[in-house]
DNA sequence: GTAAAACTATCTTCCGATAGGTAGGGTCTA
DNA sequence: TAGACCCTACCTATCGGAAGATAGTTTTAC
């Protein structure tokens, strides 16, 4: 995706959109902050009332992305690139997975789970392995199993 | 990694490059086929005689990568950037999940592990994903405590 | 009228790919 | 055994295009 191509999506000129983000590092930065931001508003809606339900709402978020825009999720993409992508880039990706990290380990604490941060890494970390095996796999049901492993190990 | 830098690498003109890789997707398709070759070649190296220790080896080979190269699991990033990506390049991916989940499913089967198949498609997606995270925050500690939580999963 | 936001036009650099040539080594045959 | 032939592996040179980025200008909205 060049700045043209954009542009193209966008309905305006190349030019412009510098405008906004002048150089590559800044439109990577904001576009993994908006993705944060907005995946940050579907975690705050998830009620918390039972671990399970809690946890396989978690899990449609990014089953979601997986399924309806046949996509996987952003900061995968950019996590897997870290090596020479710029630091800012870098640093919000980093803060996403440190969110969802705190998201699940305080989850997980609030439900009186043993180990409950190394299990919160885990699941990150399988989720987004999972979205990643899947995909190169064309086989949406690999990622269905990882969750389902995934969320069996808890408790 | 153009056509250029990796002539430049190798001490040849981009052209001679091109004469032994026709095109770009023949180069990544050799790629991955090189590293799926390597890491068969070290899986078979694994003593498969407690399912601790054969555990222990397996992750070792990502820890390795990740430690010593300073770099991440090549399929990791393929499978991240699968969208977008030639079809042939994409298929030796997944043949690379596929040999990993195999490889894992043999060993847990063998050690009477119930659910063999889920929980090595979890421990292959778990260290691909781990590896990524741990990558992303420039924190090698994620990698193991995601690798010890995924084996403290099994049984 | 001013400031934001778009535009035109252009530059430089890099990329993948191709055409065509060259040097060296091996092989076949008269 | 000498010449004709061919294959491999490199080379030089170049093409068309796309990319990121910038300078300067015009339009739009309040």
């Amino acid at each position: 995706m060049s700045f043209r191509d954009l542009a193209n999506d966008v309905g305006i000129k190349s030019a412009s959109v510098h405008y906004h983000f002048p150089t590559k590092a800044d439109l990577g930065e904001a576009l993994v902050a908006r993705y944060a931001d907005r995946f940050k508003a579907e975690l705050d809606k998830i009620e918390t009332g039972t671990l399970e339900s809690a946890l396989n709402a978690y899990v449609a978020l990014y089953s979601r992305a997986l399924v309806l825009n046949e996509s996987i999720c952003l900061c995968a993409i950019m996590g897997a690139e870290a090596i020479g992508l710029p630091e800012n880039v870098n640093s919000r990706t980093k803060a996403f997975f440190d969110m969802n990290r705190a998201w699940l380990d305080a989850l997980l604490t609030q439900n009186n789970i043993r180990s409950a941060a190394d299990k919160a890494g885990l699941i990150v970390s399988a989720l987004e392995g999972g979205m990643i095996v899947a995909s190169a796999s064309n086989d949406r049901k690999l990622f269905d199993q990882v969750a389902e492993a995934a969320k069996a190990c808890i408790s």
